[in-house]
RNA sequence: GGGGAGGUUCCCGAGUGGCCAAAGGGAACAGACUGUAAAUCUGUCGGCUCAGCCUUCGGAGGUUCGAAUCCUCCCCUCCCCA
């Protein structure tokens, strides 16, 4: 095992707070692995690009030699964590919340080694929770406590709901770490509170409290609110190559490097060369962005994949050639339809009414000619390229 | 249990009988500019057989020539008192 030095210079990478960053190094000093804790709450299937920056973190613990124990939250799903909501979440059945675990473990070891990894249920112990058991849990805690939470706050002083069941949540995330016996959890900073509460709780159950460790939450690619998939601002990690690959490149040139602070596995070092290299001038920004878009694509799909999406980003946007995969319909015969129907009846546009307002902009283009009559009509009989703004195109085919 | 406030288009939020498909902001989309950057500027932003028509303002009824706006009942939220 490495020194705790070397260790921390690692785990601090990109790191928002250590708590308590001399307890973490008196504890590294033992040189033994320790249980490093970090919980997901399956409450949407759709894993993003923010969900992971936890797990890169897990990663580097458990390149270190540590133990990770990734938590999966199918009980306090069904809760619903309130952090950072301005309502309450809607509660999950215990079906969705079962099959939304299976699709985070899957993407989850596209990370993690699965060999090197615990997986923890947290129904496991709170599923035999009695009532005792949970009133004995909620006597450790006072009501002005919780309230003291940023989030409550907020939501109190907007005259919003808080609904009782939100205040247990911490109380169960915490115990989680009692069960788990944790030493160190991982969280995003918005989780600060939980983790916290945690260390109160293991405390009161006689044990060591965890450290706690949180990670920035990342931001989305409008540069500004976090990743999240309410705010359209994600990338997933199931979107197709060309679509992540293009989402990244459209980043601005600051968030790409935080990008690469959380989500790259290139070493610290190597980043602060790019960094240098980038403000000198000897490396465009955009050749940076493309190694990372590459790298990214790399890891949740494949090498080849991410090369074709690297070459057709350049074929369509900086050639502006037509892309390669155009979705290609069979034409409906020699009677004509009108170009607004088209677009319509193709997904193309949302209604008749938008595909109005586009041809009246300007964007919509066939065989290259911009369309300029909303009215215009079409055979079915022949092949036309549709183009409808950049990302937009439809290839039709005679039957 | 008593008293008060409120629920508006994707989100926030204005609107208290016709001039309301509903101000303003955000998001989104499109155009210009670019590195598909970002920023900025401009436009669009319920639907349709589109200079007209149809459906929306928590839900159901009602008053009226006409209702997001008035009345009745119901559902939901917040505040104060107990």
């Amino acid at each position: 095992m490495l020194s705790p030095e070397e260790q921390l210079k690692t785990l601090r990478r990109g790191t928002s707070e250590i708590i308590d960053e001399k307890d973490l190094t008196a504890l590294l000093a033992k040189g033994q692995p320790l249980r490093i804790k970090a919980g997901f709450d399956p409450t949407a299937p759709d894993l993003h690009l923010g969900h992971t920056v936890l797990l890169n973190k897990m990663k580097q613990f458990q390149d270190l030699g540590h133990e990770a124990i990734f938590l999966i939250g199918d009980f306090t799903g069904m809760i619903g964590d309130p952090t950072g909501r301005s309502e309450t979440r809607k509660n999950l059945t215990p079906d969705e919340v079962k099959e939304n675990a299976k699709t985070y473990l899957e993407q989850v070891f596209k990370i993690l080694d699965p060999e090197k990894t615990t997986v923890a249920y947290n129904s496991e112990w709170m599923g035999k929770f009695t009532s005792v058991n949970m009133i004995e849990l909620a006597a450790h805690y006072t009501v002005a406590r919780m309230l003291e939470r940023d989030d409550f706050q907020k939501r109190l002083a907007k005259n919003l709901p808080v609904s009782i069941h939100e205040l247990m949540y911490p109380l169960i995330q915490g115990y989680d770490s009692v069960a788990l016996k944790s030493d160190v959890e991982l969280g995003g900073t918005d989780q600060k509170f939980n983790l916290l509460v945690g260390r109160d709780l293991q405390r009161a159950y006689g044990q060591k409290p965890q450290i706690v460790l949180t990670m920035p939450l990342l931001e989305g690619t409008d540069g500004v609110q976090k990743m999240s998939k309410s705010l359209g601002n994600s990338i997933g990690v199931f979107d197709a190559p060309n679509e992540m690959f293009g989402k990244i490149m459209s980043i601005s040139d600051e968030l790409m490097w935080r990008f690469y602070e959380l989500l790259s596995h290139i070493s610290t070092d190597e980043l602060n060369t790019l960094k240098d290299q980038a403000k000198s001038g000897t490396l465009n920004p955009k050749n940076a962005k493309m190694d990372l878009a590459k790298e990214i694509v790399t890891l949740y799909h494949t090498s080849d994949l991410a090369e074709a999406a690297s070459s057709e980003f350049e074929n369509v946007f900086k050639k502006k050639n037509l892309p390669e995969d155009i979705p290609v319909i069979t034409g409906w015969g020699k009677e004509t339809r009108s170009i607004c129907n088209i677009l319509k009846e193709n997904k193309l546009t949302d209604s008749t009414s938008a595909a109005r307002r586009l041809i009246q902009q300007g964007s919509v283009s066939v065989n290259g000619e911009k369309i300029s009559n909303v009215n215009q009509e079409f055979s079915g009989d022949q092949e036309y390229m549709i183009k409808v703004g950049k990302k937009r195109f439809l290839k039709i085919q005679p039957g």
